[in-house]
RNA sequence: GGAGAGGUGGCCGAGUGGCUUAAGGCGGCGGUUUGCUAAACCGCUGUGUGGUCGAAAGGCUGCACCUGGGGUUCAAAUCCCCACCUCUCCGCCA
């Protein structure tokens, strides 16, 4: 969240910012609602104070063996008043909070204004192979070679999920355990395995909610909620937590299973692998000093990237537009990689900034070393990167004339050596 | 799931309704002493929020904060209820 400081004083800042998003937000009645709780506070604190002091006076007389009985006739008043006034504030608290958690995160001044159409392609990597034949799905291919099993998936649990079969399953744990390895053998990421299963507090702590609770799945009777992502419970490790400056950046990279609703988006990417309900993803997430955010993002992504590197799957960095980025980010780039049989470029990587925005919502500090002072860290994370939709593009940019799929270099000794996976 | 014991500042730990402005200790910061270090001694010590002064750093001032939420009372760390968490024992279990 923003800093309700920073919003009295920039407020054409973030009107701006709220544009730019698109974000239908009244700002003008929130700000209003602050003056009015600004208000509520002077005269509680006044009424207070005033009752603080008769209540010394009666400790003074009870401890003199006075009768305190018409001190305590004028404090009963007063502390009917206070009551009364506190119904009011607790009101106007809970509204307040609430709209204070839905005014988004301001976008970085260096990204492009607009929506989606005005994403910006920043780089591209690799050249897609020639394939002179024509292309299968991934959908085919992997039913041609018993891999996945879509249908059974359906059985077991409904549609979109997935029943990963041989070497399919193999290919997944081999892909994780390659990911994990390189983030934390060469990119210096401490591994942790955290909860699949968070409480409410840790999704407002990311920023899912209270925006986003119907696009996830959650226990009723304990109040939890399957992770949409590793963000959540990595982020909120250090919820509340103040780190010392020497010990940032902090770096984690987690593997989790991700659980996703994808309410009303019925009739999009719906078959194969392209948008499912569970998916696995190895997340990459940092906390760092303020000062070095926006160089630590850039790493984030050359982080993710060298793994689409290894993998030889060819890729394209893409900026956010305003209108599109994400409600907690500053700043995002997508990883999309290409995918030949169905000639689309998929987003397997999302990597953002929040600069001070979750670590406000999370009360995530640090103690600067020189004033002693504690300060919010910046927050980021990325997908270091997403699974189901890599394994897509791992099996159309690799498939032979036979349909057969060549497992790529790095993945084979993570496979038992398999080189290629084939009809048994 | 059942029974019990707990949750107090950065940490340990006292505190059963009003001199609590949370004792005492540890740690941290500053100082005295000192060739240097240590010890000893002295002083200081948190967070949030509102107002106000200031260019700022920060100052002054009010309020709140003893896990969280309700309640009793003129007054709650303290009494009552609920939730969460931790520990011990029992049961169940991969």
């Amino acid at each position: 969240m923003l800093d309700i400081k920073f919003i009295r004083d920039n407020v054409d800042k973030v009107r701006k910012s709220l544009q730019d998003r698109g974000a239908g937000f009244d700002l003008d009645s929130f700000l209003s609602l602050d003056e009015k709780r600004r208000g509520i506070i002077q005269e509680l604190d006044r009424l207070r104070s005033e009752q603080n002091k008769i209540n010394d006076e009666i400790s003074i007389l009870l401890k003199n063996k006075q009768n305190p009985e018409e001190k305590i006739r004028q404090t009963k008043v007063l502390s009917l008043n206070t009551g009364e006034l506190e119904e009011a504030f607790k009101e106007i608290k809970l509204i307040f909070d609430e709209q204070l958690l839905n005014i988004p995160n301001i976008p970085h001044v260096s990204i492009p204004r607009g929506d989606a159409s005005c994403n910006s392609i920043v780089r591209g990597w690799g050249k897609p192979k020639k394939i002179d034949f024509k292309p299968l799905s991934h959908i085919e291919l992997s039913e041609n070679l018993d891999v996945i099993d879509f249908k059974r998936a359906s059985k077991i649990t409904g549609s979109n999920f997935i029943l990963f079969k041989g070497k399919g399953a193999l290919l997944e744990r081999a892909l994780l355990n390659f990911m994990l390895d390189l983030h934390t053998q060469k990119h210096g990421y401490i591994e942790v395995f955290p909860p699949f299963l968070v409480n409410r507090a840790s999704m407002t702590g990311t920023g899912q909610l209270p925006k986003l609770e119907e696009d996830m799945y959650r226990l009723k009777d304990d109040d939890l909620f399957l992770i949409p992502t590793a963000e959540v419970p990595v982020t909120n490790i250090y919820r509340d937590d103040v780190l010392e400056e020497d010990s940032l950046p902090v770096y984690h990279t987690a593997y989790t299973a991700c659980f996703r609703r994808e309410a009303g988006s019925y009739g999009k990417d719906t078959r194969g692998l392209m948008r499912v309900h569970q998916f696995d993803k190895v997340e990459l997430v940092k906390f760092v000093n303020p000062r070095d955010s926006y160089d630590e993002l850039e790493r984030l992504v050359a982080d993710a990237e060298e793994v689409l590197q290894l993998l030889e799957i060819p890729y394209r960095v893409v900026m956010l537009a305003t209108g599109d980025l994400s409600f907690a980010a500053s700043k995002c780039y997508d990883l999309e990689a290409y995918a030949p049989g169905m000639d689309k470029w998929l987003e397997v990587s999302s990597c953002s900034n929040f600069e001070d925005f979750q670590a406000r919502r999370s009360n995530i500090r640090y103690r600067d070393k020189k004033t002693g002072k504690k300060r919010f860290v910046h927050t980021l994370n990325g997908s270091g990167i997403a699974l189901a939709r890599t394994v897509v593009a791992i099996m159309e940019n690799n498939q032979n004339p036979d349909g057969s799929i060549t497992v790529p270099e790095v993945l084979k000794k993570y496979m038992n050596g398999c080189e290629v996976i084939k009809s048994e």
